[in-house]
DNA sequence: CTAGCCCCAATAATCGATTATTCGATAGTC
DNA sequence: GACTATCGAATAATCGATTATTGGGGCTAG
């Protein structure tokens, strides 16, 4: 059995950037907040160049905003802007997951049935880190055979971005208990080849995850 | 009359930025060529950290594949990928141009019209850089209300990564004349409000633009 | 008072030099 | 003869120091 071997030894610069992409959309920074980029570099332990580096790729994705010779920001949590990311998720994740259907074979449906079983697990050991990781995991496995990597690409972008509201969002156990049973449902569709249905599936339950992050702005 | 100020003064690494994401939209590099950074420096007269960062964001931007200690590489011009841009192209202009449709108010008609008038006037002065830039700018003005930021970054996004493939293109004449047609229908069936037939148009557009593009691949 | 200006501390951007890693050539081994 | 190990030049990544720009506080003139 061969190892993917990730890609590599990770640089300094990749390393810092997915710490800090995770630390951005967990909410670990003040909304609108300058970022200090000296006191960063002492935070996490790491020179200047490869941290600004990671900084730029993060404002390329939309994780930051840079002003020229302003340094960088931390994006604003703007109702507006959710709704405008909880749309564009909508109709994005439902084509994919439509052509997901299409084209996922026999071992996209394992891979689904392990990915929706993890999920529930962790889900019992209490909702942590492990489950927002495996619940990514998840949400990624349904629409990973759409054969558009553009797409997938995008979708994992506004992943991201859905995710800084989500995660600020209080509790709201009842409407968890729906969305965690349309996870289920969402793969028994999958496996019926229900394109359609799912379809719709994923539409309302984008819609109603978004009705529980409204929830977080300006709390 | 207050003059929008571009966005404080330009630092060198937005700069190389913007001279390189237009240098591989429009082919001056080889497909799959491996980047040498000390020949950029030299060739833009750049220091190593600007340029650097430079890279990071077109990495991020996708006009750049990034590998972990190897540097940087053009993106290979693959027939899949074509299809999987072009395809994603009309699903998101044709969603953002039916919005915009909705949303669009009297002043965007105007632009529009402006837009289009610019860009046939390049025409008849010989298809170039200005031209170039004017058909940007058109289909950009276009969608432009449509309402929502991200969408109008992604449809962006793609359409550097398409104009890397059509303007590798032979030239067709014909073709060309029927698209540069469409230009005039799209703004007429905007006008008139009509988002449906404009969606359909703009999918045609894009599908024929599509098929142009792909005579120039492996030329 | 207040608008405008100037100066200075804070910090963003850039440079030049250093360190770490890869890649290809060559030599050694089975 | 094919495979592996090793070495060195080429190049990617990072560091430490320098330069440029901003933003705020106090001063001055109206």
């Amino acid at each position: 059995m061969e190892l993917p071997e990730r890609q590599g030894r990770m640089t300094t610069s990749s390393r810092i950037y997915d710490i800090l992409r995770q630390d951005l959309v967990n909410g670990r920074f003040e909304a609108g907040e300058k970022v200090a980029i000296s006191a960063l570099r002492e935070r996490y332990d790491v020179g200047l160049s490869p941290l600004r580096e990671a900084l730029n790729r993060l404002a390329a994705y939309g994780l930051l905003i840079q002003e020229n010779q302003r340094g960088f920001r931390v994006p604003r949590l703007e109702r507006r802007e959710l709704e405008d990311v909880a749309s564009l998720r909508r109709e994005l994740e439902g084509m994919a997951l439509e052509r997901a259907i299409l084209l996922g074979d026999a071992e996209w449906e394992s891979e689904l049935l392990a990915a929706a079983h993890r999920l529930k697990r962790a889900d019992m050991a209490g909702r942590g880190e492990e489950w927002e990781r495996l619940h990514v995991r998840f949400h990624r496995t349904l629409v990973a055979p759409c054969g558009s990597i553009w797409l997938l690409r995008f979708i994992e972008q506004l992943h991201d971005q859905f995710d800084r509201y989500r995660r600020l969002a209080p509790e709201a156990p009842e409407v968890r208990r729906v969305l965690d049973a349309q996870h289920d449902e969402l793969v028994r569709l999958a496996l019926e080849r229900d394109g359609g249905a799912a379809r719709q599936l994923m539409d309302d339950h984008i819609h109603r995850s978004y009705e529980v992050a409204l929830c977080g702005i300006k709390a």
